[in-house]
RNA sequence: GGGGACGUAGUUCAGCUGGUUAGAACGCAUGCCUGUCACGCAUGAGGCCGCGGGUUCGAGUCCCGUCGUCCCCGCCA
């Protein structure tokens, strides 16, 4: 080994040895007389001192040319700092190394960008920071979320390991099926013509597995979707994929609450309570007008459909008359609500629909609003005590059909949620977890473009028991087995029960979903043939990885918890792809292209 | 496919209503400095103002296009 001891492990009790370090130039502070280079590794820092009383001068000489980010070996002895010169910022702080001896393993250039100083660095040009990414990743704050998701990982494997799943790696070298998301094809070689597509997940391969006999299936799988990205978007990413043979929701349920609990004890040393909560489709949608809410604060919507069936107001009365809802939220706290502010929540209504957003300042005592004079005197009493108005509250309305209500309150619910933690009316707290369970989930959803049926989530959900027979009758009402589990507002993953009878799951293809049967047969005919051989009752889900460590490492962007992570554009600068490939690659591959625009 | 923000020294930024030689801090180079840890002090180098076109006597600044990065909508069964 080039070294005795990396550099975040001497302290006050190695005092006297002598040891030998490696690692990069991090700080250099050249006092003329006596040179100070802090030597950095992976796990932190070391001052060594370079003194010229009791060094050749060659060696001095040079010690004083190093400069960031060298990689040097310093031999020397452990020695306490003289009083007064502790630096109780590093936990290596109350020793220095005092060197006799000095290696340059390897020199380095001027850096485009610094990387021993946080405050810089983390604003820096994210374009630069990903294309010098060895670099950026040099940072503490880069090495750590690497580490916390090196960690996740292993207690994830462990984890499964310990309730008996099986890791089983499954192809990415797939079969094209144009159903959901867009593919990434890879033409064969072999089979002129032909192509392979990157699964978007291991979806029937798990499933095939079930059927397989495996019983309980795990697998750090990569996932491909060639869709538009964002930051919490790859056109690459990591799911922990999950499926178990002979269980019910409630297994899932149990078996991800311990999974979170261990990765959160492991990663955060936090404790986080379980069971989850659970939360209905409908009524997530009906409290906080989204599928996946933040719970961490209440500003709750709340339904006004009764108390304005008969209003003055033609705007509500009118919804209300043409079967939709009166929704409301009191946003605590925001009369002082800017125009620009009230402008950006209004393009949000309209958005969806709306023709505008109805609002009511509380200022003064008073209720400031255009469309007050229009209510009741139980109106708004009916508002004052089921909405608790106060001096300084902003309430906000949506008046539509009952989904599109709830959808404009939600977005407008985090939108004044962030405005009022940007004025520090409201916490939501770094190390708070606010776990739940979504849970029955229509089934199916209407294109009105396309005037069919697709399934909510993918064609292999299972129908609750119950709605089974409304598959045919009456599709909307079908709940489907699915779930999913939220935190604080971010989806972190879902799945379902899946179909094991080759009657239901046929019934779903051809009369629900309209798939004509031969192209049924054409994309899932193995899968239905293998279902044909005993299936066990089966269901899974899938976590988003890099979400989950995004959220551990509290940064909102993926890209600050993958390596190699690729811009907006689906480019890598640093190593510059996609790019072209030669002629003679492309005739192997059969493949031609068209003319570019130029 | 659509909307928005940004692009000036190696880095982070300033640059007013279009007007003389484009500035600051950090970094870099050189020199001084024996207890610093954001070391300090002095001197200096460093600019295709993303790129192309236009308006103008004159463009970093205004207009059009283009490239790149980021955010959002669509999309992501």
């Amino acid at each position: 080994m080039k070294r005795t001891h990396h550099c975040n492990e001497l302290r006050a009790a190695h005092e006297g040895q002598t040891v030998t370090l490696a690692g990069w130039v991090h700080s250099r502070r050249d006092l003329g007389g006596v040179i100070f280079i802090d030597v950095r590794d992976r796990e932190g820092r070391t001052q060594t001192v370079f003194d010229p009383s009791d060094l050749p001068a060659d060696l001095f000489e040079r010690a004083s040319a190093l400069r960031s980010e060298c990689v040097v070996k310093v031999v020397g002895k452990v020695r306490l700092r003289p009083e007064g010169t502790n630096n109780p910022k590093i936990p290596t702080g109350e020793i220095e190394v005092a060197a006799s001896q000095l290696e340059l393993l390897n020199a380095a250039a001027v850096l485009p960008f610094p990387v021993d100083d946080p405050e810089v660095a983390g604003k820096v040009n994210e374009e630069l920071r990903l294309k010098y990414r060895y670099l950026d990743l040099r940072r503490p704050e880069m090495a750590r979320n690497l580490r916390l998701r090196s960690k996740a990982a292993t207690a994830t494997r462990l984890f499964m390991d310990e309730q008996g799943f099986l890791e089983v790696e499954t192809p990415t070298l797939f079969k094209s099926t144009p159903e959901g998301a867009r593919e990434f094809l890879v033409p064969s070689r072999l089979n002129a013509g032909q192509f392979y597509a990157l699964p978007q997940s291991p979806q029937q391969f798990k499933q095939i597995l079930m059927v397989a006999g495996v019983e309980k299936y795990f697998q750090l799988a990569r996932c491909y979707r060639d869709e538009d990205l964002r930051a919490d978007r790859q056109p690459e990413f990591t799911q922990i994929d999950i499926e178990m043979s002979f269980i019910e929701r409630e297994d899932i349920y149990n078996l991800i609450e311990g999974l979170l609990q261990r990765i959160w004890k492991v990663a955060l040393d936090l404790d986080i309570p379980t069971p989850f909560r659970r939360l209905s489709f409908q009524e997530a949608i009906d409290r906080y007008g989204i599928d996946k809410p933040d719970t961490r604060f209440e500003m709750e919507l709340v339904d006004f459909t009764e108390e304005f069936r008969g209003s003055a107001f033609k705007v509500f009365s009118g919804a209300v008359a043409n079967h939709g809802v009166v929704k409301a939220l009191n946003a605590k706290g925001m009369a002082g609500v800017t125009q620009g502010q009230v402008d950006a929540m209004t393009e949000t209504a309209r958005s969806f629909g709306a023709k505008g957003l109805a609002y009511i300042k509380v200022e003064g005592g008073e209720w400031k609003s255009p469309i007050v004079k229009f209510f009741s005197q139980a109106e708004k009493d009916a508002l004052s005590k089921k909405l608790d108005v106060e001096e300084g509250d902003l309430i906000l309305f949506a008046a539509e059909q009952w989904l599109t209500a709830c959808e404009i309150l939600g977005k407008v619910r985090l939108f004044c949620a962030d405005i009022l933690s940007s004025q520090g009316k409201l916490s939501r707290a770094a190390n708070r977890f606010d776990f739940l369970w979504v849970v029955d989930f229509p089934l199916l959803s209407f294109d009105k473009e396309q005037n069919r049926w697709y399934s909510s989530h993918h064609p292999f959900t299972a129908p609750m028991a119950e709605d089974i027979a409304l598959l045919k009758t009456d599709p909307r009402k079908v709940r489907g087995q699915h779930y999913d589990v939220v935190v604080n507002g971010i989806e972190l993953g879902g799945g379902s029960i899946r179909i094991h009878q080759p009657d239901v799951q046929k019934t779903v293809f051809e009369e629900v979903l309209q798939i004509p049967p031969e192209e049924t047969k054409l994309r899932f005919g193995y899968m239905l043939e293998a279902f044909r051989y005993g299936a066990p009752p089966h269901g899974g889900i899938a976590l988003g990885f890099d979400r989950l460590i995004a959220i551990l490492c509290g940064t909102p962007s993926i890209r600050d918890v993958i390596a190699f992570p690729k811009t907006a554009k689906g480019t890598c600068l640093m190593t510059e792809s996609p790019s072209p490939v030669s002629p003679k690659q492309l005739r192997d591959l059969h493949v031609e292209l068209k003319a570019m625009k130029r």
